[in-house]
DNA sequence: TTCATTTAGTCCTTTAGAGGACTATATTTG
DNA sequence: CAAATATAGTCCTCTAAAGGACTAAATGAA
């Protein structure tokens, strides 16, 4: 098949490789190429959009810079696979810092609608049922980090009833398992609080102790937000690096 | 001039505009075109190097993404002045929020030796002298940050000695006019911690108050660490968003 | 003078083609 | 069987050329 050439309706005022990389936005999002695919070679997409090769590696250079697809030099283009290190932990570094991956303890899972706050982040209705979870990471058996996790209930309903002790320590890459939920952006608003009681005392620190706060959008590839989360770790734990250029 | 034809000492593993890029940038950093100034055309470029216009490009983008050059349409390359937007702003979010610059207070110039940790991420010798500032930044009558900015003196000299009511609220500016030290990269590190008595003082806050800090590790575009800087503000004021994709 | 037009100089887009470099698999050889 | 070699498929590099798009200054007309 796909002897067809895609005619490029030129878009006014955008470069063709633009138009091109907006087409294959469009294919990508749609699901034509599932992520962790390949997508057709270079040349192959050029001949079939009629452009020269130049122009068509131009197009796929964009999707690179968003983020959508990734190359390897002698295998392939590949639809890029939801976000890995998205990791809390860039944000804390507690003793010992071996990049030990935090065990994880889910404290409570309940299925509630969700408060205006929330149901605005994810862009579904006042009141729409949402997952919701509280859940704590441990290094070692020391309690680091609390989190409230909201997951809209339509795409996560399979998790809403079964059996926690499967869960995986990373969520992610359990969404996009069990789900089919890739995570490929995520916005993350660092601020200063201090804790409740009874976030204290899940942190084994005192109340009204400095904690730092991160809080999470997570969007898939369409663009939809599929999670929103706060996490909650000791303010002294905190450490992050900013590069400016 | 120059109708010299530049042979490229074909580096090792690495492609043409690779190894062009490294030859570029050489020049760049060695002055041969100032801050602000414009290269040669792209076209120019290529034949005085005997590649190919593409092959230049690809090169010259390389330059771009290090934060080198910048390129205007229509207008020319020009080698990068230094940061401008580098405010601390970007890391606290104080009440009105208007993007007004706040008012810089020198309360002490000093020349002293480098403290140990001062002079290793300066990279001068223990002990040589720098010049050290107290600096309150003030939005309206409001103290609101509190910086301690320590200056290799060999570079910074003619200012350890001027007239301070003649100094600018934004220093990197100043820097560049005055003393030709252009601020190309900057690493912020950030953490929370507690307010000293006398830090406290400053800042119309109560000692022990919660506080985010920055410290700040400039660098001209030879990669020499040209100034540290603490900056101090109340954590509740901390505020950051950070991108993950 | 003032506004439109031209002109020159710059970076940007697109084409078409030829090889090179890297990866993985199939084939041959010992 | 195991290791070396060939082969096919992919992305990457480089060339040469033509024209478009944008900027700024020079020129001309009202």
């Amino acid at each position: 098949m796909s002897s067809t050439i895609r005619l490029l309706s030129a878009e006014p005022g955008l470069s063709r490789y633009a138009s091109l990389a907006q087409a294959l936005r469009s294919r990508v999002v749609a699901g034509e190429w599932p992520p962790g695919s390949a997508l057709p070679a270079e040349s192959q997409l050029a001949s079939e959009h009629g452009v020269a090769l130049g122009t068509m590696r131009r197009a796929l250079e964009m999707l690179v810079e968003q983020g959508f697809i990734e190359r390897i030099h002698g295998k392939g283009t590949f639809v890029r696979q939801g976000l890995a290190g998205a990791s809390m932990l860039r944000f804390f570094r507690f003793d010992g810092g071996t990049g030990e991956i935090p065990v994880s303890r889910i404290l409570q899972r309940s299925q509630v609608s969700a408060p205006a706050m929330v149901s605005r982040s994810l862009g579904i209705g006042a009141g729409e049922p949402v997952l919701r979870l509280h859940r704590l990471r441990l290094m070692g058996t020391q309690p680091r980090l609390l989190e409230e996790i909201w997951l809209p209930l339509d795409l996560f309903a399979p998790l809403a009833e079964d059996d926690l002790a499967a869960w995986d320590d990373l969520l992610y890459p359990m969404f996009a398992r069990r789900v089919q939920v890739h995570v490929h952006r995520a916005l993350d608003e660092i601020s200063f609080a201090q804790l409740s009681a009874s976030q204290a005392q899940h942190l084994a620190l005192p109340a009204g102790h400095p904690c730092a706060q991160v809080q999470r959008s997570a969007f898939d590839f369409t663009g939809r937000c599929v999670e929103v989360r706060t996490t909650r770790g000791d303010a002294h734990a905190f450490h992050y690096t900013v590069t400016i250029t």
